[in-house]
DNA sequence: TTCCTAAACTAACACTGTTAGTTATAGATG
DNA sequence: CATCTATAACTAACAGTGTTAGTTTAGGAA
């Protein structure tokens, strides 16, 4: 009866396979447990406790989410860039809405882990931004920008809050704020005087 | 022992100052009967179930919000009610971070219902972007990019994203992105030739 | 004063997450 | 090959949740 080969990474597999399904951040011991054929305290010879096993999910949520958006800008540079993170970023959130909701709801203002495992996440967005050459508080602010407007956008996705005013077709939207948020950048960079402001627009 | 005078103002009223004291939109029903020195199914008789009280805080929070948005623009107009609506609503999401919390999550896709009692929110956003004469559509596009924008600062504030790189001022970068935002809104009606693009400037 | 309705109650159910203590097996040891 | 041990499963139980059914009680209307 012990050792039915239950792991870590296992019970990972099966929590974000159940958060998939549900769409939801939300994870019931219970039923994971069921899906897996064992009983629910099984799993607490893994898991210290529910919080232990999201922050497991959160972690591996924000690996595989990094991942997708640096593939998207692996030959890109600059505006090309931007446009792919962003087009790599809706993607992902609107692909594993359950995942990235959770992305978005763990750390609490003063949950110093939670921002270490995220950090990946925050740093490329920095690098991409860091072609501009522009100095490192811009490049702070900017950066804090572009995660505002992406995830701001998918958070009115998900609320539905987007179909009900006019015929605006929601991609256009999307188009229309990383476009403003190009010509913004373009600007401050003109006024600070650096090379080559403007990046390969299509 | 019945008639204790309870009523559905009463519980709302309870109910969000927990909401406001724990941060949270989560509503503990029996913590709730608990404050109000009452046992908890004593709370079925005014609210069919956990969910209504939650749709009755919703709308309540949604109509304070509103009010304080409108008070916030009554005598501007232009770039100038832009800048005041971005402040009042930074203002009540950073206030009242439970209410704020709970109207971003209520709504799930197809809540027509929820959907409707968040409209005063789209209408104010919509009028304030009116007075600079563009088409519906375009009306449509640019306030979802001013509300994705918004939100999406709340949000990573709240998730303590900003305190990670640089010693960049968060409202520093708050004021870049509206002014990002306006330049963008100003470009758009320039390219559409219409009269007195540029509102009030500071 | 009586009656009836509305609003409180108690008791219970099914469901959580979690802990303590028990059992059984897989793999290492002799 | 037999035995021992560590590990990972188990059962039983607790405290907590939202919720329902059925009961009691008091305030206002007749």
């Amino acid at each position: 009866m012990p050792s039915k080969k239950l792991t870590k990474q296992i019970i990972i597999e099966e929590a974000v396979a159940y958060i998939s399904e549900t769409g939801s951040p939300e994870i019931a011991i219970r039923e994971i447990s069921r899906r897996l054929g064992v009983k629910a305290p099984s799993l607490y010879n893994h898991f210290r406790n529910t919080k232990e096993l999201q922050y497991a999910i959160y972690q591996y949520s924000i690996e595989k989410f990094v991942m997708e958006l640096r593939e998207s800008i692996a030959d890109k540079t600059r505006d090309e860039a931007i446009v792919a993170f962003a087009e790599a970023y809706h993607d992902f959130a609107i692909r594993n809405r359950g995942l990235y909701t959770l992305v978005m709801s763990i750390p609490s203002n003063n949950d110093e882990n939670g921002n270490r495992i995220a950090l990946p996440l925050l740093e490329l967005a920095v690098s991409v931004l860091s072609e501009y050459g522009m100095d490192r508080t811009s490049v702070a602010h900017w950066q804090r920008v572009f995660r505002a407007l992406l995830h701001g956008f998918v958070s009115q996705e998900y609320l539905g809050y987007f179909y009900h005013y006019g015929d605006a077709d929601v991609e256009d939207s999307r188009r229309i704020a990383i476009r403003c948020f190009l010509d913004g950048l373009h600007d401050e960079i003109d006024r600070s005087g650096l090379p080559a402001s403007t990046g390969v627009r299509e």
